[in-house]
RNA sequence: GCGCCCGUAGCGUAGCUGGAUAACGCACAGCCCUCCGAAGGCUGGGAUCGGGGGUUCGAAUCCCUCCGGGCGCACCA
């Protein structure tokens, strides 16, 4: 079934429903009273809204669907409510309504006054949490499709009226630390001295070799002959603030902001991480076994009770878990957590926390599903050898940020996606990216063409001339765009956002092809032009919220 | 072995809080520029929704089971 639909929330709608129930309730007493709901019919022929209170009825009825279909739409037919439709129908148990041209005139006024602006439908504090990569190397793709997911659900959020609050965590902590201040520490002295060896377990990336050069330019050799007590320290911050600083950067030229980086290791250091496990002890969700310390995460539907505090008295990674969590759940009503696809393992313990700490069912985890790059039909080789990595700045500079952003969100996040190359640049009518934005760049030209008769103000009464059946089905497409970006937020579900643009560029492309726009009549032109702004404007707002350019010209 | 994700037209997918003839793009066949951007539009063919059971008036959708593909199952981070 096509997502619920209830726009526009016309007056008339509600009492149309109100009407059915009364009739429900008068025709049949003994069945439970009905809810009317609306949804988009499949088909564009059975209307603009259906509802199947008849299915629900039938049985207490003891008729069948259609019988009671019909019996209801002739007790309201002559209700106030039914008259300001243009058709009520029923139709194999469904009751078929279709809203009258000036319904949906009188919708386009209001978006051509309004424009796309946000509508302030929801409130409360979210956190959201994505991207995260370890501060080991740069960036690679799948991460890239985690910034996309994240950011655009953040920009719907906020569009929709939530306060969004994104953030990062560095883990800076641990023995991969130590691996990483090992592995530049050896490059650093492969300067001077090739045949230094590189630890077995080191991050071999070249990008490591260029740290490494930078920190010689600037220290020379006085490294080599310190002690390893003082240059770990020293080599593991480096390095780690290097790394970071890049996947900020990157990041921004990907077009996604963050209001916090969350250091583990600053977590550590201010004792945060030992008083979320003692918060959890005093709780009484914890227990000590062989020496350890766990957290009864199965009473709240884990596979396995999770281990906070080893047995020499060192916290576990979950025991960051349990303090971010702690923290996030402290500054948000909702916290969303966007993991990688190697970490689905994990989305049952992140949500018995939730419980653990008193606040069940507002953590949710959604997984961005894995990614493999595919070329000219072929998926790309990759090798784990330095510089060969699938890294999200090489993406980038192949395909640019719009595809990179469009592809990587035009599935269900958790599917697993064939990221093509090829196709991401090619400039042709098979490429879903140039497909929206041609369908903005022409609306702009149209408008440029049209010089000084771009009307300031709708004119109402204009209006009534668009009555073409394009016209229409552009009028309800782009009237959907408040109920679509609900949909996404409440779905968690932003994929919708990129197939709703290329539907409204669709429907334009249609209506262009049907209706010339800049015609001698100059009711009708006024209002085309009319529809021309508010559909321009409703694309600029959903490639706004994917996060991709709405040219003017291309 | 346990768990999670995926299986829908030749390909890539949407639909999964159960509803009408299963939707969209690509590919394929045909048509449309003396006219606002053809990076476009229109028409057509193409699917036992992985298999089998069950629940229901009704199942791609919910339950069970089996089969395929991928990925996790640390007192690593």
């Amino acid at each position: 079934m096509s997502p619920i639909t209830t726009e526009p929330r016309t007056h008339a709608l509600d009492e149309f429903g109100h009407a059915l129930a009364a009739a429900a309730s008068a025709l049949y007493p003994d069945a439970p009273p009905v809810t009317v709901a609306y949804e988009s019919p499949r088909r564009a022929a059975f209307g603009d809204f259906a509802t199947n209170v008849a299915f629900s009825l039938a049985k207490h009825a003891r008729r069948s669907p259609q019988d009671v279909a019909l019996a209801l739409v002739e007790s309201v037919r002559d209700g106030d409510a039914a008259h300001s439709f243009a058709n009520v129908e029923a139709v194999a148990g469904f009751i078929n309504v279709r809203l009258a041209p000036s319904i949906w005139q009188a919708e386009l006024a209001r978006l051509a006054r309004d424009g796309s602006v946000p509508q302030k439908t929801r409130s409360g504090r979210v956190s959201l949490e994505f991207g995260s990569a370890n501060p080991t190397g740069p960036l690679v793709v799948v991460q890239g499709r985690s910034l996309s997911i994240g950011d655009t659900l953040a920009r719907a959020m906020t569009f929709c009226g939530y306060d969004v609050f994104t953030e990062w965590i560095i883990n800076d902590a641990g023995a991969q630390m130590d691996q990483l201040a090992e592995s530049l520490y050896a490059r650093y002295r492969q300067i001077d001295d090739p045949a230094f060896p590189f630890p077995k377990e080191g991050y071999p990336g070249h990008y490591l070799l260029e740290i490494a050069r930078s920190l010689h330019e600037t220290d020379g050799a006085r490294w080599k002959t310190a002690t390893l007590e003082e240059w770990l320290p020293f080599f593991q911050r480096y390095a780690r603030d290097r790394i970071v600083a890049e996947q900020q950067r990157l990041a921004e030229r990907f077009n996604v902001r963050y209001d916090l980086w969350q250091s583990e290791r600053e977590l550590h250091e201010l004792g945060k991480i030992q008083a979320g496990i003692d918060a959890l002890k005093n709780a009484g969700r914890t227990y000590e076994s062989d020496g350890a310390l766990f957290v009864r995460t199965t009473e709240f539907g884990d596979d396995k009770d999770r281990v906070v505090l080893r047995g020499d008295g060192r916290p576990t990674y979950y025991a960051l878990d349990v303090t971010y969590h702690g923290e996030k759940l402290g500054r948000a009503g909702r916290v969303i957590d966007i993991l990688g696809p190697d970490h689905h393992g994990y989305v049952g313990r992140l949500r018995a926390l939730a419980a653990a700490l008193g606040r069940p069912n507002c953590i949710d985890v959604l997984i961005s599903g894995q990614i493999t790059l595919v070329r000219d039909g072929e998926p790309v080789k990759m090798s784990k050898r330095a510089g060969q990595i699938e890294t999200l700045e090489a993406l980038l500079d192949e395909v640019g940020n719009d595809a990179a952003r469009f592809f990587f969100i035009m599935l269900s996040p958790e599917s697993p996606l064939n990221f093509d190359l090829s196709l991401a640049v090619a400039h042709t009518n098979d490429n879903p990216v140039y497909y929206v934005q041609y369908g903005h760049a022409r609306i702009a030209s149209v408008l440029r063409n049209a010089g000084h008769d771009v009307p300031a103000q709708p004119d109402e009464a204009a209006l009534q001339s668009l009555t073409m059946p394009t016209e229409l089905q552009l009028i309800r497409r782009l009237v959907e765009l408040r109920s679509v970006v609900e949909g996404v937020i409440d779905h968690l579900a932003p994929h919708r956002l990129a197939r709703y643009a290329r539907d409204v560029a669709a429907d334009f492309h249609a209506f262009y092809a049907e209706c010339k726009i800049l015609t001698d009549d100059d009711t009708t032109r006024h209002a085309r032009l009319t529809l021309c702004l508010a559909t321009k404007s409703v694309l600029a707002t959903a490639l706004e919220l994917l996060g991709v350019s709405a040219p003017d010209s291309m």
